[in-house]
DNA sequence: GTCTATAGTTCGATAGAC
DNA sequence: GTCTATCGAACTATAGAC
């Protein structure tokens, strides 16, 4: 019958795509792993192949080189991310009354930490990615973060500006960025703030941590905004 | 005479010392260079070598490793900034009244942003470094930042504090934390804020971002103070 | 699509002359 | 203290069989 004749000739379309898929995916959590934990430069493509259980050539084969890798590394995620903070941000605007800037901050953190941390069957390393990426003065990485996060960041500058009418756009942006900052803490999980308090400030406990970046980022703004004028 | 014999002999103590720091500095100088701009892993022995002038051998003489160079290059400046940090801490606290937090925000920035740009014969990227340095999770930069870092950075926890007695010692350290990673965002330069702001927000302006961040940072903390209880 | 084998380069580090 | 020369390891990428 048919099955039968396809399974001589070896599998169907979606057996087929599943496959494919599935070893190209394990090379993306591979990698994603190893550039978290070692950058770009000191991310070898050997052990990558050796995380993924593939031949190195495979990533070749698939990727074409290390720096499309890595775009493709990038891709995966910031595309989950954004078009996740996009609905909220849409959810948030589409109301009449202007909505509070918690609701804002938060619908900017939520979907790159919860995604970031806990995504990808290695173990979800992407946000350290991102830490380095967001710093990076790389001519590969701005050029990623101008197509991946200058659109998305720009909604939510423009979102600054309605909630704070009284806020210059400059000053928006500086908010912006600074607000980047404070969240590049949250991602980078170091350690640090454990050592520092004794064990009571958990960078590992996301919704604490998430808490109090909202009251500092707001704090922050608002107070951006109160010295402008 | 005296001088003739010297001569003769080489050189005095003095002149073997200029010219011993002469190279070795030359090298930190390019070290610090070339880490900036390729990090750790990016950065090559040879790079450094031609950029400072000398044998890549003599990196190998002077610093042993590429380990212990980048080691170097983190205590050099670290050793100047946090001293700078202290001695402008020890000031404000010396008096019977509280300081403003405004003045212990700035005791926390400026003397690492100004260090850390201009700095340097080569044109003083430590900033740059400090920001890879800052969020890096590997072993390495990790204990050279609770050894060059952590005591300054108890200090200031401590004096915020000082000023905000109802702030909890862990909210004072949430607040430190998110703080520098605000400082991060204005010791990289990517030039995202000039492109996100058509030009108005110029990361190479110190004195206007750093008054910005001033308003921003003690915004969130007497905004962490206020939630707090 | 996936593999093995390897070409070709670059790297950190050392040996040894001066 | 500084150099030239080079070793041996690790890297990215490709060739070619299946």
């Amino acid at each position: 019958m048919g099955q039968a004749a396809l399974k001589t000739s070896g599998e169907n379309a979606a057996e087929r795509h599943v496959r494919l898929a599935s070893r190209a995916d394990a090379i993306l959590d591979a990698a994603e792993q190893v550039f978290a934990t070692s950058g770009f430069a000191g991310a070898s493509m050997r052990e990558i192949a050796n995380r993924a259980g593939v031949a190195q050539a495979l990533i070749h084969y698939h990727f074409n080189n290390k720096e499309k890798l890595f775009e493709a590394v990038i891709g995966r995620r910031s595309g989950e991310i954004n078009t996740r903070r996009g609905e909220l941000l849409d959810a948030l605007l589409d109301n009449p009354a202007p909505p509070r800037l918690e609701k804002i901050v938060e619908a900017l953190f939520r979907p790159t930490i919860e995604k970031g941390h806990s995504l990808a069957k290695g173990g979800g390393s992407f946000s350290r990615i991102l830490v380095w990426f967001a710093n990076s003065s790389d001519e590969r990485d701005l050029k990623l973060a101008e197509t991946y996060y200058d659109p998305i960041a720009r909604r939510f500058i423009d979102a600054f500006c309605r909630v704070h009418p009284q806020l210059s756009r400059a000053d928006a942006v500086w908010a912006y960025m600074f607000s980047i900052g404070v969240g590049m803490t949250m991602m980078a999980r170091t350690g640090r703030s454990m050592r520092l308090s004794k064990g009571e400030c958990d960078d590992s406990d996301i919704e604490t941590m998430l808490e109090k970046i909202v009251i500092y980022v707001c704090g922050g703004i608002r107070a951006l905004d109160a010295a402008g004028s």
